[in-house]
RNA sequence: GUGAGUGUAGCUCAGUGGUAGAGCUCCGGAUUGUGGUUCCGGCUGUCGCGGGUUCGAUCCCCGUCACUCACCCCA
């Protein structure tokens, strides 16, 4: 019997989870500060509140539940996995539309599901953290969500992350600037945004290629993209504006832009914006501002977002303006693992002491000594089996526990309880009422 | 969906055409009230699965599955 998990899913062992726990507590904790309220919603969703909001291929990604009983024979499916939690949102904000605040902060932490082909830092179940704020386009929402984001990232000990932002109606402008028909622009997109990693060239080809451009126009168009590293955000933005052509949804785009550099400049997020036109980003529903975070040690990103004004719409009928950031889970336990970053206090262990058992008519005692430590606040364990104390102590040292009580004859004669701290060998007896107070001194 | 690599004890890996080893872990013990070092002893494997070549395959060939990496796409 093959005991692996599925594929592309994993378990969580104590040590893993207790990782996990701590980048999500900092998580929370630092949305919460930004005013954002958590949400939850169900794993599964009907499949048509999914279908058509990725794009072709996040469609394609979706994990399908099949009808029951004869049906499943089929193929059909009328439930499917949730792929991402900001459609989920969108649905629940036009649900319950009225009963939600006008300006309405969520954030959510959970887990959502691709087909996708596992690799590095990519499963098939991962959790997301996203911070999404519905009922404003001001572009307030963007810099305040950039700002959480780059704030989480520095308290969990990120210092060399950049965030690309990029505009849609920016994008759109450009390519219609350059010639491309309207109903290509997501392919070319697509496209564009492999630059950094086939470089202009092999962008220049896969565009005629594609039959998107000539090949002189194409080759034209990815100049604009290609804004070489140095390129200042000022003076990507003079050029976007140049190569605009007076396209007027796409100078507006470009004012945006302009106006999120500003203002996240007072934001925790100052100094990590850069403005990259090759940013383009797959999924559909995205209107206005797209954004990604990177770090130089992993080839995907730590997060992304963008504006999305029409997807609420999609689903109530008229527009909710909406934007949100989301951040993998996975992507940062990758990087931080490969690090180290984790602070000692996520190592350690579950008990701070370990109540060892002398013989067979004291397991009692030993359930009430814990029992009692517990209540002054302790992390207790008890050793199951009555076993020589010099296996328990050898557990307990295994299990990293530092401190181990013994209550033999002498001691219960004495009324007292024998502490020993493992970590220096120290042994001492002392008032059983006084066991807790000496261990959180010296723990 | 496409391509490449890997698949041997719980873990990390070695190995040979004649049915397998090391280190670590784990378990037990070293004058029965005490761990970390040391010493002694011990357990475990259908050598991923199915088929083929061969007198014989863990080792060669084919298929299959799983994992890893890359592409696609994305957190």
């Amino acid at each position: 019997m093959n005991t692996n998990p599925a594929r592309g899913m994993r378990d969580f062992l104590p040590d893993d989870v207790r990782r996990r726990q701590y980048v999500m507590s900092v998580i929370a904790d630092v949305y919460q500060r930004y005013g954002f309220e958590p949400l939850e919603t169900p794993a599964v969703e009907n499949i048509e509140t999914l279908m058509g909001k990725y794009g072709e291929e996040g469609d394609r990604l979706i994990f399908r539940i099949l009808k029951r009983g004869e049906e499943g024979k089929t193929g059909e499916a009328d439930l499917a996995l949730r792929y991402d939690l900001t459609v989920p949102l969108a649905r629940v904000v036009a649900e319950y539309r009225e009963r939600l605040p006008k300006f309405f902060k969520r954030y959510q932490v959970q887990p959502v599901w691709r087909a996708d082909r596992p690799q590095k830092g990519r499963f098939r179940e991962f959790y997301q953290c996203d911070v999404d704020a519905i009922g404003s386009t001001s572009l307030v929402v963007e810099a305040e969500l950039l700002g959480a984001a780059a704030e989480v990232l520095e308290r969990l000990g990120f210092s060399a992350f950049t965030i690309r932002l990029n505009h849609r109606k920016a994008l759109g402008g450009l390519l219609e600037a350059a010639g491309v028909a309207v109903a290509k622009h997501g392919e070319a997109l697509i496209t564009l945004d492999k630059l950094d990693k086939v470089g202009p060239d092999g962008v220049t080809a896969e565009l005629a290629s594609r039959a998107l451009l000539a090949e002189a126009d194409a080759a034209n168009l990815v100049q604009l993209f290609a804004t070489g590293g140095a390129a200042t955000n000022d003076d990507v933005l003079r050029r976007l504006r140049t190569d605009m052509k007076g396209h007027e949804a796409g100078l507006r785009g470009v004012s945006e832009l302009e106006d999120i550099v500003r203002l996240s400049d007072a934001s925790r997020a100052r100094g990590r914006i850069r403005l990259d036109p090759s940013l383009a980003r797959g999924l559909s529903y995205y209107t206005g501002s797209i954004f990604e975070i990177a770090v130089p040690d992993l080839t995907g990103s730590l997060g992304g977002g963008g504006r999305y004004d029409e997807l609420v719409g999609m689903f109530l009928g008229s527009q909710v303006a909406a934007c949100g950031i989301s951040l993998g889970l996975e992507r940062i336990l990758v990087v931080m693992n490969a690090r180290g970053m984790f602070p000692p206090v996520v190592g350690a262990t579950a008990a701070q002491v370990m109540v060892t058992i002398w013989n067979a008519d004291t397991v009692a005692d030993a359930i009430r000594l814990a029992g009692e430590l517990r209540t002054a606040g302790l992390r207790v364990d008890v050793y199951p089996d009555t076993d020589k104390i010099g296996k328990q102590v050898k557990y307990a040292d295994s299990r990293g526990i530092r401190f181990v009580t013994i209550v033999g004859t002498d001691e219960t004669t004495r009324g007292e309880v024998a502490v020993k701290n493992l970590s220096t060998g120290e042994q001492q007896l002392m008032p059983r009422a006084d066991v807790a107070t000496f261990i959180r001194k010296h723990g």
